[in-house]
DNA sequence: CTGTTAGCGCTTTCAA
DNA sequence: TTGAAAGCGCTAACAG
């Protein structure tokens, strides 16, 4: 910027002024300025700039993985928001929450933090509260830092419904097992939302139709092979997701049973693959959860004033296709 | 740090010479002031600290979209490499190529920049240049920068020859559309692979049985609805992607057309979603691509010798399901 | 309108 | 072994 400066023969604050936008200089000057960076092709600093004026244009994104759809959805609604903002996205893959809340490393390098479906431990709580700035959870809730998600409660019932409406009474449920250390809370809310339901259509809640496995790729599959190892398998499985759910179909399939014909099978998510698969699922915004989050987080910056609703629930609905239907008699 | 200096009774250099675990220190001194720094729970400004040293710790990563798993998995294959070099990862999502390339947002705050699977145009590859910091290409290439890919040519080879193996002879493929400003390789190099294949085995080119389409969720099965009009449809079909092969699963679903009794499908990837759909694939190393390119940034970045090879290809395989097989008689 | 003068928080010679 | 001082590249008063 001295280079700058001198070949304009002016001085850096000048220079500065011009660059920033700032009221106070002759247009002639400010042109003539503006002419001279473009072919210098001249940009500040950003570092310099930042360290000058104690904000660091930065958030921190963290995130369990980035690998599977939702997260990447998220993501990409988080992103252009906070590009239109001129502000930096450092994102931060936590994989099994160790070295991002041990060394803070983004510590001092980010304005906020937008932590996205993340069970918070105790320890990482505090951990992020030593960062010294506003967090915003999106897809899940945190004490009761502003937040964006979806009522899981209230999705499982809409899948749950749809099935009970369809005539079933023996309907299962494939959920992800929730470790009581990561406080996780869509399977414990999900499961919720189909227990209420069935309760709400007055039928019995037989536990031997919940199954709860780790989540892995197949758990979904692996789960409703043990469902049709029952001596009465069920007729309509809801799954914790449409991942599992697609995994349920994989073993209906190769097991010969026809869908929705002899069991029905219903998702959440409408991940890509629900298209792909014509299963029926409860659809959620992904995407606007993202957007909505780094909205928040903008404006706790703009050190205005608070959000008029911190705490965000965005609608889910049905979306029906070709995995759901009455019992063929 | 002048808080910490001056709680510590020495001066701010010893502070910084303790943080940066520079020689020429008192054990003492170092002891007590490290000491002070935990009690503080101080961290030195990363920003102020790039300042004074000049180079800035960040390596730009940039990507089209981040919500298709290839992308997440790439990234998640750079993130733990940058982490361990204490780098952190300034993530761009490139929509459609405009402000990232335009602006510049990256400029002097990255010490390299990773681009993903980026079909880069002339304008942006002089925009690139302007950055002045190495450029490294994960899943794809770029004038003869360092990258690591697949290669693309013999995987689709890999797909087709297991076709014609099975006993095929009327093969389609299902392609992306690649636009002429785009200069995206893999349809181009999988097209190819596919005649290849096909060549090698002495069998016709019949130009209906390929169909390009531009991409989109479910771009497979209205490619497939195509095949299925022709008056001599395909046996067996090459889907540029699994997710496009998943797409002709269902077109063939829904017309009730047995696979792989009737049609045989493959894919490439060996996307998460192939292995809950049954669907033989080709693999490619998606995670990998991130971590090699990652290192190969490092390495660039180090200063030191340029890494022995710049150009990495990792190897594809074959991996066999149920939706491939030999006609039934 | 523009320049001067201080820093921002750290690193790094150069002396002591 | 330690400290003083001079920046890194920019912004922000405060004067003129």
């Amino acid at each position: 910027m001295a280079d700058v400066a001198a070949l304009a023969g002016v001085s850096k604050a000048t220079v500065s002024r011009v660059l920033s936008g700032a009221p106070g200089v002759s247009d002639e000057t400010r042109t003539r300025i503006k002419a001279l960076v473009k072919e210098l092709s001249y940009v500040v600093s950003p570092d310099a700039s930042r360290l000058s004026r104690r904000a660091n244009g930065r958030i921190a994104v963290v995130m369990p993985h980035t690998t599977s759809w939702f997260f990447g959805a998220v993501l990409a609604g988080i992103l252009p928001v906070l590009r239109d903002a001129g502000l930096d996205a450092l994102v931060y893959q936590v994989a099994d929450g160790r070295e991002f809340f041990a060394d803070l490393p983004a510590q001092r390098q980010v304005d906020a933090v937008i932590v996205v479906a993340f069970p918070v431990t105790g320890f990482e709580r505090r951990q992020l509260d030593l960062l010294g700035v506003p967090v915003v959870v999106a897809g899940g809730a945190l004490l009761d830092h502003p937040n964006v998600r979806i009522d899981d409660v209230a999705a499982a019932r809409q899948a749950v419904t749809h099935l009970i409406r369809s005539g079933h009474d023996r309907i299962a449920m494939i959920n992800a097992a929730v470790t009581p250390e990561r406080p996780y809370s869509p399977p414990t809310d999900r499961l919720q939302g189909y227990r209420t339901a069935l309760a709400g259509a007055g039928l019995p809640a037989d536990p031997d139709l919940v199954v709860e496995l780790p989540w892995s790729g197949t758990m979904g599959a692996h789960a409703m092979d043990r469902l049709l190892s029952l001596e009465r398998p069920p007729t309509a499985v809801f799954g914790f997701s449409d991942e599992v759910a697609v995994g349920a179909l994989r073993s209906l399939r190769r097991a010969g049973i026809p869908v929705p014909r002899a069991v029905s099978v219903v998702g959440i998510d409408d991940h890509p693959i629900a298209e792909l698969c014509d299963l029926t699922t409860v659809r959620q915004p992904a995407e606007e959860q993202g957007t909505e989050a780094a909205r928040l987080a903008l404006s706790l910056l703009g050190g205005g004033d608070p959000p008029q609703n911190p705490h965000v629930t965005l609608p889910t609905h049905l979306v029906i296709r070709a995995t759901t239907g009455p019992l063929d008699p």
